[in-house]
DNA sequence: GTCTATATACGGATAGAC
DNA sequence: GTCTATCCGTATATAGAC
């Protein structure tokens, strides 16, 4: 180690910027931050964002990177558990994504909006598009489908559905509390309820269709 | 009238760039759009666009606030007939959102990245803030919790589930296609298949909790 | 490493010719 | 109404002092 690198309070000048940049980047997206809202945010001054790195848009690549290699490896050691059953993992992914969802809730919009824009620059670099990329939970999921007890649906709808009832709640969440007047207290209350509710809720989805 | 004023192809100047800032605008959202982008996409010069609407501000409101609006009266309609019961309502609303979405793939993720940037600005203008509203089906659903046969979870819970089963596709898309590498004509195929699955999928939820 | 001062480029907006 | 040329503020990036 060539520097002291810490990740707390008393970080290095070069992690305390690029947290500063992270949170202003998914606050305000990559368009509508200016170089100078992070140097404000951070407290440092505007050139040291060059000095550590480069430039605006080499920050920004590296944060979204890290952003979503952190996901992504969070949620691999779930779906790869051989110790659980495919029930179990889709309950402890949904609690696993609402309790990082409560932290950030400005992660799926943002980096939904940045894939959008860009499709092809990043997610190419995601680390899942691996022939490796066969974890256990497909494995359970072809058992299911080979001893005639997975459901009738199209799979993907159940897989969409997950995402949906998890994630949405989330992006709409500045509309709908401004909307319905809840405060965020609630609101994080109701999604913590929705942690039980929506295994509950795809469960009953398997029978129909 | 003092112009001749059409929406087709023969369509003002004016007409034309406030179109063509519309798909510019839902494409890339406000910060990262250029009154450059929009003039070319238009085929008009640059200047034209400060002639009829003053300033890329003005333009964004006012195609913001003309989409909001838009949106708002065509669910009015469907929320507000009483000659259909509760149910028929949301099914008929998922079905029409559904469509609209097909053909305006971009709005939510415009809609939303922009209020969450702007938390007050515009949602206040909507237009549904005032006492008057207070739709048919509103009416019904009081009727169902006083007769007893309303769902045991916050009803909050089923709003939620359907708007996000119905939107948050549109939302993943991208990234969705990208992995699973289906073709937008699959995928609008699958959205098809939705309109008659989430009411479904809904009545089965409201037994639960 | 961190700051101040500055170069350079870009984007929104306008003046003025046609 | 539409274009060309240009102004001017702002944002990124760098040079250079400390």
């Amino acid at each position: 180690m060539e520097e002291t690198q810490h990740t707390d309070l008393n970080a290095s000048t070069e992690a305390k910027i690029k947290e500063a940049a992270r949170r202003v980047f998914l606050k305000k997206g990559y368009a509508a931050t200016r170089t100078r809202d992070i140097a404000e945010e951070s407290g440092f001054n505007l050139s040291l964002i060059n000095y550590y790195f480069r430039s605006k848009e080499k920050l920004f690549d590296l944060i979204m990177l890290e952003q979503i290699q952190l996901f992504i490896i969070s949620v691999m050691g779930i779906v790869n558990d051989p110790l659980t059953t495919l029930e179990e993992k889709i309950t402890i992914l949904i609690s696993h994504y609402i309790d990082m969802l409560v932290k950030n809730p400005d992660l799926p919009i943002f980096v939904l909006s940045e894939i959008k824009e860009n499709p092809e620059s990043l997610v190419s670099r995601l680390g899942f598009d691996s022939p490796h990329f066969n974890p256990f939970i497909v494995k359970q999921w072809k058992e299911k489908v080979m001893a005639g007890t997975a459901p009738k649906v199209n799979p993907m709808h159940l897989v969409i559905n997950v995402l949906s009832l998890t994630i949405f709640p989330f992006i709409a969440s500045p509309l709908f509390r401004n909307r319905t007047g809840i405060s965020l207290d609630e609101f994080n209350k109701l999604m913590e309820e929705r942690k039980k509710l929506i295994p509950i809720w795809v469960k009953g989805m398997m029978a129909v269709g």
